[in-house]
DNA sequence: GTGCATGCAAACGCTTTGCAACATG
DNA sequence: CATGTTGCAAAGCGTTTGCATGCAC
């Protein structure tokens, strides 16, 4: 649901992973983009920009980086997952439903009450997900594309 | 994430449903599982019940109980659409990963916290979604087949 | 050279929908 | 009887995967 790092994505290397052209521009366009968005939308980009990765690339690459925690992802209302690059510790997202622009989001007092409840009640390997969703400013006003 | 309703599920027809057996059927369903289930998992126990309610009519039926509010939807970590009747008022859930049983959890505190960092940063139409997943105590022994 | 990475196309799993037959109010 | 509802099969969508080719180390 979200991690910490303030490397920049494109640092994966160090991360064992073998650093190829592909793997490059797909570390590149997550970095520049500042909203949350899909493995579909990542791979627009690219092409956009000339490269010509390929898609099922894109789909190994995003959640490979987050699961190294260089990434974030977060699962939308509507099912598909979208990732940003994450700026610092463990937060959340108040992420826009139109644009998908995202204000992060922490509170300790909201993690502590998240794993107190969950222990309390004998949960283990728990794990939360708090994500608030709405329109940003701009897009109340006019409907953005998404 | 969640509403309201201390009515059964099979009350569904003052909401303007239209009676037949098909939803009724599902409406039972619902009202006797005590974790939250797929539409898939709702068909089968149909099935098992010897009802014939096609998949269609359960995939058409879920969403609509859950739109007036009548049962409570949560999307799994693994994107499906999980469905439950809700017991009291507005709260959340503390999900098993392994077996689906769930525990409400309401915290006023969060609620608020959640409305007021939105409006802070100008988002309008807020909705939040805080869903806690873990193991509870029974699957955190033997893995349990889901 | 060896093994992981890539790309394409096919497969997948969940969910939605077109349509003709049908049952409800 | 007019409409909303059902079931089936087919289509959709996001995502995953098998496999032959290719490249990084």
């Amino acid at each position: 649901v979200t991690t910490s790092h303030t490397r920049p994505v494109t640092a994966f290397v160090q991360d064992g992973f073998r650093d190829t052209p592909q793997r490059r521009a797909v570390a590149a366009a997550v970095q520049d983009l500042e909203w949350f968005s899909s493995a579909q939308q990542v791979h627009e980009v690219l092409r956009a920009r000339g490269s010509s990765v390929g898609l099922s690339t894109v789909y190994r690459t995003l959640p490979a980086l987050a699961a190294a925690g260089l990434i974030d992802s977060v699962r939308s209302q509507t099912g598909e997952v979208l990732y940003r690059k994450c700026a610092g510790r463990h937060h959340h997202h108040l992420v826009c439903r139109g644009c998908g622009r995202a204000v992060e989001v922490s509170a300790a007092v909201v993690e502590e009450w998240a794993d107190h409840l969950a222990s309390a009640h004998g949960y283990a390997e728990v794990t939360h997900s708090i994500e608030i969703f709405g329109l940003c400013p701009r897009c109340a006003i006019r409907p953005s594309v998404r």
